[in-house]
DNA sequence: TTAACATATGAATAGTTGCTCATATGTTAA
DNA sequence: TTAACATATGAGCAACTATTCATATGTTAA
């Protein structure tokens, strides 16, 4: 039984599949995938408030797929790795279908 | 602000990866990448109900992920779509870094 | 038809999660 | 230092969801 070889990748492969799971995580990947943006401007964009968008900010800064740095008062975010444009790419051609 | 304008997109997107975000599921997925299978045999190679496996089927099913044929007293699922392994694919990079 | 097997399904429950609200922390300009 | 701005965070709540349990539906062989 393979997925059972394959457990803990299998874990941390729905872990990962989670944070593009929900839809204001992925609006804000999204985002963040065409400009680097600070908290309060995501939070504009989306229209939602600056709470609700720092602490989805935090799970994906957990899951190491955005990081942050100081500018000024702001806290300028971007995506961390490559991977999340070609995974929301890949998903993107399966709903253009 | 570029996630307005493909705000259903984005929902869509959201409830794809959703299918994957859950280990039972990718789990049933990975098995059925490889080979299409019962959901008996399912439910002993994932060692859970067989309850368990028919309701996240039906899930799978309703996000055209899987699809089934009747074979004698089983039911036989397979993967309905292509995009099912290139998805699990590209997560597995992710992971193996 | 009946028994055995295979799957589906509805209700109930326990666990998870995303948001709000209030507030704390940190930065800058006056 | 103080006021204004920007972000982070903990607690609480409401909504969602995955599993279990009991049972219904469907198929086959005797």
């Amino acid at each position: 039984m393979s997925s059972e070889k394959y457990e803990n990748e299998l874990y941390d492969l729905a872990e990962l599949f989670k944070m593009f799971g929900d839809s204001t995580r992925i609006k804000v990947l999204f985002e963040l995938c065409e400009s680097e943006l600070a908290v309060c401007d995501l939070a504009e964009r989306l229209n939602m408030t600056q709470s609700a968008i720092s602490h989805q900010l935090k799970i994906l800064k957990q899951s190491k797929l955005v990081k942050s740095r100081r500018e000024g008062k702001s806290i300028i975010y971007s995506v961390a790795d490559e991977h999340v444009r070609s995974i929301i790419a890949l998903g993107m051609e399966h709903i253009e279908e």
